[in-house]
DNA sequence: GTGATTATTTGACCTGTGTCAAATTTTTGC
DNA sequence: GCAAAAATTTGACACAGGTCAAATAATCAC
């Protein structure tokens, strides 16, 4: 587990029980279909969306192919941070790549609590800080990386996406075509 | 001005008077000669760095290359947040671009007063909010644009750093290589 | 199971951008 | 103001990775 996310998790469950239960109380579970999405471009996120069980991804649309930007396993967090914060129209889809369920993490009904208890804001700070950073080396292998390069670091650091998920996916999440992802493929099975 | 900025500086605005000077308390003014390090790699960042005067940047070596990720003109904040947050060493150098004054924001300083008043928690968290959004959009910039799109969004969003700054620096905060920096500026000069 | 659809691989070719080297322009020190 | 150093431009060439098309493999519907 990311050091990050192991600080966050220490601290939420070191969280005052009454706390905790104040805060899980506002959530809400929901599920949707293979296929379906959590959110579309126009809408307005206003909740964190935490994965229970099963993938889903975030994507945009540009000169019409799909840039896949975020992929989330169980416990990590869809959200359009953009739309979120500024409460303005998302430009992302948020799409299940399986059947999947989330726990709903309404803005208004977070945001009480928020400021009703600083260890929540300080968590939900913390969450954000971790955004930033993972943010920061994604950037990273994108501007030191090839994409054979890039392409071995997603298998040692998400094995899953690679295993789990169609070629088209993995090489939007990638940034290549599923041509040269291909390509790359088979380059390294061969030794 | 960017609508997150106004956003903080908005709300920074409106703080109690006695609790803006108790914050402001805790800062720590300090001149940079142009060429020196205000963090180099190794060193474990402890401070937010709002810079009052002159230009710095931050910027880390890969493979011999030196890769520049952000440029600080005044009122920006020039931090290395992955070893702020996680306190441990930094792999980024920030360097005073010109003669520089900044001001020192401490991070336990910082932190008591944050803790003490949760407004200024909250300016805190809208700060990293932005951040991440900025990466997230510095993440798109490399992911759909040509080093020529690239070039012209940068004279469009950041002129001064074309303006006031040698090509080699902007070539690494594009993420290209001199040669094509240079060609590129001829191309578009011409028109 | 079989045909149809979809996903993946392979091939041919092209373009953007990197590298190395050389030429030119600008800046700096004295 | 001039020589030396540094920055920028220009040229020649190589190659990663894109596109389009075709072949093959895998999956799905019934």
């Amino acid at each position: 587990m990311n050091p990050y996310i192991r600080r966050i998790k220490d601290l939420s469950n070191r969280l005052d029980p009454q706390v905790h239960a104040e805060m899980e109380g506002g959530f809400v579970d929901k599920k949707f279909s293979k296929g379906s999405f959590l959110l579309q471009p126009g809408q307005i996120c206003t909740s964190h969306l935490l994965v229970k069980e099963g993938v889903a991804r975030k994507f945009y649309i540009h000169n019409d192919k799909e840039i896949t930007t975020e992929i989330y396993f169980h416990d990590d967090v869809a959200i359009s941070l953009d739309s979120y914060i500024m409460r303005k129209a998302a430009d992302v889809y948020i799409e299940a790549l399986t059947d999947l369920e989330v726990t709903i993490i309404d803005y208004s009904r977070f945001l009480d609590v928020k400021k009703k208890y600083a260890e929540i804001m300080m968590l939900d700070k913390m969450f954000i800080e971790y955004y930033a950073v993972w943010f920061e080396q994604r950037l990273k292998a994108f501007q030191t990386m090839d994409a054979s390069q890039r392409y071995i670091q997603l298998l040692e650091k998400e094995p899953r996406i690679v295993q789990q998920l169609p070629v088209s996916i993995t090489a939007s999440y990638l940034n290549v075509s599923l041509e040269t992802l291909s390509r790359i493929r088979s380059k390294f099975s061969l030794r």
